[in-house]
DNA sequence: CGGGAAGGTAG
DNA sequence: GCTACCTTCCC
């Protein structure tokens, strides 16, 4: 499988050999899960020298893998992350804003429990090294053109040694330095080229590259640079043991970490509503509103609308807005959507929140609650003489149904959940003809077709973008 | 540390 | 000309 067709590199040359070791005196398993991201995608000239160069996690630092004859074979030694970083809400800083800006948080971090990426060799105690790097989301991982920097970073790698009894090493000054997109293929243009060297020099003989071959690498980078994405890194940790010599040359497989998003980048950060002009309304939906919030995207941004309970998703709609009624990038202009039950008798809760279409992140929510809505007064009257499901018990103080002051006085009503008698029976699917969501509830909307629709159906103002 | 804002640039 | 994005500047 390892054979020299697909291993035209001295890494996988290198790797494999050492998997072929490995075979004889470890598990079939770890021996495939190195095949595997070593040698897979050695297809084409163009991707195995990306794939080279840029997965190489030290290049020129002449490693091996780790030799476990010597160890138990139940219990390899490992590297495994017990702290991942924050996914969102750091930063990614140029070089030109300095280094001090603060580290990357751990997964767990709270405000005043600050957690740091953090990872443990198991099944081993003793000296080692560890090497942090930032990689691509791809799979397998290429190295990325951005790159660690922070206290113990040097060149665009993190660095530390450890020799402990938990042999913990926590990350508390890791940050990200964004690279210029107009460096991008000038650094892949780079990196490919040492790749070659190092992997056309056998010895001290230095080969240079043809014009053909400048070329083409050239033309990968290029090609290389267009889609690789600055907004999102991991972090691949690698341990080093010791060798014989008390070097560290044994890297054991390396720990990914999940993606990080680049907070500053316009299709990855943090959504925040921070101000509604209003934050209740008629359930007959319809109604005009103002939300403030932080940096969107015209054509990637919805207001959803919601109701769920602790089992998942019961209700959801979408604010009628199009690209040009949200206002440079801050303000978004749209419709209320309509309520599922549109004749309610007493307030409802229900949730608002932003929801960016392309990767499904939302905000936190804000509360908005829905007032019957006025009727006429023959329906009313009509309603009047047939209380039944539909009215639930009041828990509330409100002290009429039809008039508009009880709103400011309100006070949430759960109890018409109980019987989960008033779910509309078309609501999934009329949630969005238009196609304005992609993603199904998590949990489909229970007793469908089996419940009553209790509400008259007016015509259907909006419950969803209209574009699209 | 963490964030906003300014100034430049590309579509 | 305008908008949104990118990079740099700065409190």
């Amino acid at each position: 499988m390892c054979t020299k067709e697909t291993r035209p590199n001295k890494l996988r040359k290198q790797d494999c050999v050492s998997a072929r070791r490995l075979k004889r005196l470890t598990k079939e398993t770890r021996h495939n899960k190195l095949r595997k991201q070593d040698c897979v995608s050695a297809r084409r000239l163009t991707m195995d020298l990306i794939g080279c160069s840029l997965l190489d996690p030290d290049l020129g630092l002449g490693t091996q893998i780790m030799n476990f004859s010597e160890l138990p074979s139940t219990q390899e030694p490992n590297i495994t992350i017990i702290e991942q970083p924050r996914q969102r809400g750091f930063r990614f800083r140029y070089s030109c804003e300095g280094p001090t800006h603060g580290g990357i948080q751990g997964e767990s971090s709270e405000r005043n429990r600050k957690t740091h990426p953090a990872i443990k060799v198991f099944n081993y105690i003793g000296p080692a090294k560890i090497v942090v790097q930032c990689v691509t989301t791809d799979e397998p991982p290429l190295l990325h053109v951005h790159s660690v920097v922070g206290k113990q970073c040097t060149n665009g790698i993190c660095e530390v040694y450890i020799n402990s009894n938990d042999m913990i090493a926590s990350f508390p000054n890791l940050g990200i330095l964004h690279v210029p997109r107009r460096s991008v293929a000038e650094i892949l243009e780079e990196r490919l080229v040492q790749g070659w060297r190092k992997e056309n020099s056998e010895g001290s003989q230095l080969k240079e590259l043809t014009e053909e071959e400048r070329e083409h690498i050239h033309k990968a980078a290029q090609q290389r640079a267009k889609v690789i994405d600055l907004a999102v890194v991991r972090l691949m940790f690698t341990a080093y043991l010791p060798d014989n010599n008390g070097t560290f040359t044994l890297r054991l497989e390396p720990a990914l970490s999940g993606p990080i998003y680049d907070s500053k980048a316009p299709n990855t950060c943090d959504l925040k509503i921070v101000r509604m002009d209003r934050m209740s309304g008629s359930a007959a939906g319809g109604e005009e509103m103002y939300l403030l919030c932080d940096k969107v995207q015209k054509d990637d941004i919805q207001v959803r609308f919601y109701e769920q309970d602790e089992n998942g998703p019961l209700w959801e709609a979408f604010g009628k807005f199009g690209p040009a009624d949200v206002h440079r990038q801050y303000a978004i202009v749209f419709k209320t959507p309509k309520y599922y039950n549109n004749s309610i008798k007493n307030p409802v809760s229900v949730l608002v929140q932003l929801r960016r279409r392309s990767d499904g992140e939302t905000s936190d929510p804000k509360t908005f609650i829905y007032y019957p809505p006025k009727r006429d007064k023959e329906r009313v009257h009509q309603k009047r003489k047939k209380p039944s499901q539909d009215e639930p018990a009041q828990n509330g103080r409100q002290e009429s149904v039809n008039g508009r002051g009880f709103y400011w006085t309100y006070v949430p009503d759960f109890s018409r959940y109980e019987g989960r008698s008033q779910f509309p029976a078309h609501n999934a699917d009329s949630l969005c003809e238009t196609g304005a969501i992609s993603a199904p509830l998590k949990r489909p909307l229970e007793h469908r077709s089996e419940e009553k629709t209790i509400f008259n159906e007016e015509e259907d103002t909006g419950s969803c973008c209209a574009w699209h």
